[in-house]
DNA sequence: GATGACGTGTGGTCAGACCATAGTAGCCCC
DNA sequence: GGGGCTACTATGGTCTGACCACACGTCATC
């Protein structure tokens, strides 16, 4: 079975060839489920199997309705298949929570080496000082906070100037969003933490733009330790997520 | 549109939630088809489309038939998800080939100083010795050489310990696989490469017998870094592969 | 020019039919 | 009792057709 072509495995190669080569692109309308049918001499129901993955996949995304805007657009959201399937791959426990934390350190202590040593100009960092202005707001929405927490991360991410590493920090930082929410509703002392946050953020914003690597590192490293300690392992022996 | 819950999503989140709470796991059979079709109220089409999703993603296999191996068996393949979803955005564009490898080489470098400062029983690099005793043969089959040599990166990243670096590794160069293959395919001197290619594994598995991770670092970008300025970008003004 | 009605093509969902596959149970023979 | 064969059943895979809601474009009317 497994040596057996699916169907709608015909319309996903042939899509993927198309991006390859140019053919299509981001912005691009596919043709309609009813016209891809016919132009593979398939069913409709097989061309929408192929489209729920390519959805799935951040690849496209589909509304209907008629007009330029209907249909299947493809788009480039990488993020959302790869968070999609660290998170069910952290359900099944095959990726452990503490693994994916010791992944983003890694990835971010890079982010934060790299985004220091690059050259920019003064007004280059004041859309993430804007970021952290907001967050410094005390009456701020837990919620709103994680947003925009999540959006310092992503933009320190592309200061540094590397795609895939900012996708799967995205990713990761999303795969595991749910737990941490979770997390933080059981805390009593969410003001306490906030605090540290905000001082963390300026420090790690500091460093990058003092052009200092190694405290750039350091801090974000303390940072996201700091976090996960406090939040996703607050007792050794209990965890609060899946664990192996 | 975006805010309206599709059908399908019914069947992925409570998979999900199942898989959290350890209410399936992996080798577990789900009920068929129409069973959840049933269980759910909506139509067997609606399932379907979950159900491809999750086999995209790596969580699922199917198989028609009867018995305890029919139907959607969970399963555990979180690079089947990673890589599908690298490839397509590699396609569009989006993920540059460059940033793949930047990124495989952090995470390769990473993994290898790991794996040379862990404490080990001289039995545990013996498999990984047979991979290389397995490449040296002069007269091995070029797409066996390649398996081998993925096999080769795995065994290593397996010995640092971290499920999710394992994982995007495998899954990142999955990614590029095709691409590579039409590289080296054009080659023509694909012996010299190989030659090198093995003295180049051999000091690897050298620096993390012998616990020494800066050569381990050292060696495995090295490693990277030159196969791939000797396949994927063997000019710098005429890229083989899609790059932004 | 603005507004409303209508038509068309879109995706989303459902129901049903049929096929190939893989196991299981039952029956028959040795 | 064991082995082989057949029939049955449940499985996924694929196709067909129907209907719905939606979004746009066109045309007619004010």
């Amino acid at each position: 079975m497994a040596a057996t072509r699916r169907t709608y495995e015909i319309v996903l190669s042939n899509i993927e060839t198309d991006l390859r080569s140019g053919a299509i692109k981001p912005g691009d309308q596919l043709p309609g489920e009813r016209a891809l049918a016919q132009t593979y001499g398939i069913s409709r129901a097989s061309v929408r199997e192929a489209v729920r993955i390519l959805d799935a996949m951040g690849v496209v995304r589909t509304s209907s309705g008629s007009g330029p805007n209907s249909g299947a657009i493809v788009v480039s959201n990488p993020a959302a298949g790869l968070s999609s399937a660290f998170r069910y791959h952290v359900a099944t426990r095959h990726l452990p929570v503490r693994d994916i934390v010791e992944t983003r350190i890694l990835l971010e202590t890079w982010v934060g080496r790299a985004a220091a040593q690059q050259e920019r100009d003064g007004a280059e960092l004041d859309g993430v000082r804007g970021l952290l202005a907001a967050m410094d707001d005390p009456g701020l929405d837990q919620e709103i906070f994680h947003v925009l927490d999540a959006q310092f991360h992503v933009a320190v991410a592309s200061l540094a100037g590397n795609a895939v590493i900012e996708t799967i920090m995205v990713s990761l930082s999303q795969s595991i969003r749910g737990y941490v929410n979770e997390a933080v509703d059981k805390v009593v002392d969410w003001e306490e933490i906030a605090v540290t946050l905000r001082h963390q953020h300026h420090g790690i914003l500091d460093a990058i733009s003092d052009h200092d690597p190694d405290a750039a590192e350091v801090r974000l490293r303390e940072h996201i330790e700091w976090f996960y300690h406090r939040t996703l392992s607050p007792d050794p022996g209990t965890p609060a997520f899946p664990e192996k």
